[in-house]
DNA sequence: ACCTACCGGTTGACGTGTCAATGATGCTAA
DNA sequence: TTAGCATCATTGACACGTCAACCGGTAGGT
């Protein structure tokens, strides 16, 4: 398991070989496990994870709608992001935008009755598939630990940003 | 911690809430870290991830050169994919293409000197990110968890490969 | 010999993501 | 007042990924 490395872990520049197998095989199948994931959501109800992530906000939204910004905020997107995928989901009919009557140059984002529908009917095999492919996959403990590991992660992400 | 649901496990279909939350965090992390080192590396040394995976294959191999089918198999690419990975790639002069001596209608692509160059660049600087944002970021026995969950993961996307 | 089926590789269409530039509009300070 | 300036949102250019269609050539069966 282990290799036969001079010590000095504080003063190391570059992982171990043992390090960076573990990198790799953990950033390639988080990656194939986000695909998969897509896969199943667009297989089974014609939406993607973006889709989902603004319907999901929509729905939860007072009067089912949101200012764009606002949504962008929710859901962690850049703006430009959202206005493109925003873009695509009105052609599909999926939601809809009209000028903010409060905000001057905002733009509300309606829920249509089409893209509540989709929602609905996405919701439950998305969660079966998230039962499916992580949670059966793993251990009780095992998923306390990739909650931690997220989360030191995660704190190393935000420590870093300063640059 | 813990919810207040019917016990269970085994005949649940859908995640708890404390299951979905993790699993959010989770992929949501993974997905931020590989975005952050897709960036580093971009900004180190005006490559892809993607780019490196091919330089790295090219310039482990004997003449470095490989045949497109290989190097799909070996990197794990769809022959599409790097079909067209390989036309930006040649643009910038990174590799070059050329028919294949020995298998007909088979395409040899080479590592130029400006791509060997490119990738000898990228190395310190990509797996220094690497230690900085996934080793140091975790204890030793959350980077063997990680290693553990992975594997967990990728035996379910296995399993469930067969559908 | 001919038809077919496969194989290696490319291409086109489209969805998705980032970056930088561009409107459009209100706020503030000379 | 008006010259900046910040803010909200969109746009265009491009990289990247998937899917399905395509092309050319070889191999097998009849």
């Amino acid at each position: 398991m282990t290799e036969a490395t001079p010590g000095r872990r504080g003063g190391r520049q570059l992982p171990t070989g043992d390090e960076l197998r573990i990198w790799r095989d953990f950033i390639e199948t988080t990656a194939a496990l986000g695909s998969r994931l897509e896969s199943r959501l667009q297989s089974d109800s014609s939406l993607s994870t973006g889709d989902y992530a603004v319907l999901l906000a929509l729905t939860e939204a007072e009067g089912q709608a949101m200012r764009s910004s606002e949504l962008a905020a929710h859901i962690g997107w850049e703006r430009s992001r959202l206005s493109h995928h925003l873009g695509r989901m009105e052609r599909r009919g999926l939601i809809r935008r009209q000028e903010c009557a409060t905000v001057p140059r905002g733009a509300e984002v309606l829920l249509t009755t089409a893209g509540a529908e989709a929602f609905k009917g996405a919701t439950f095999p998305h969660l079966r598939a998230i039962r499916e492919l992580f949670v059966d996959a793993l251990t009780p403990d095992q998923i306390v630990a990739a909650g931690e590991i997220a989360a030191a992660l995660r704190a190393q992400l935000d420590v870093l940003n300063r640059d």
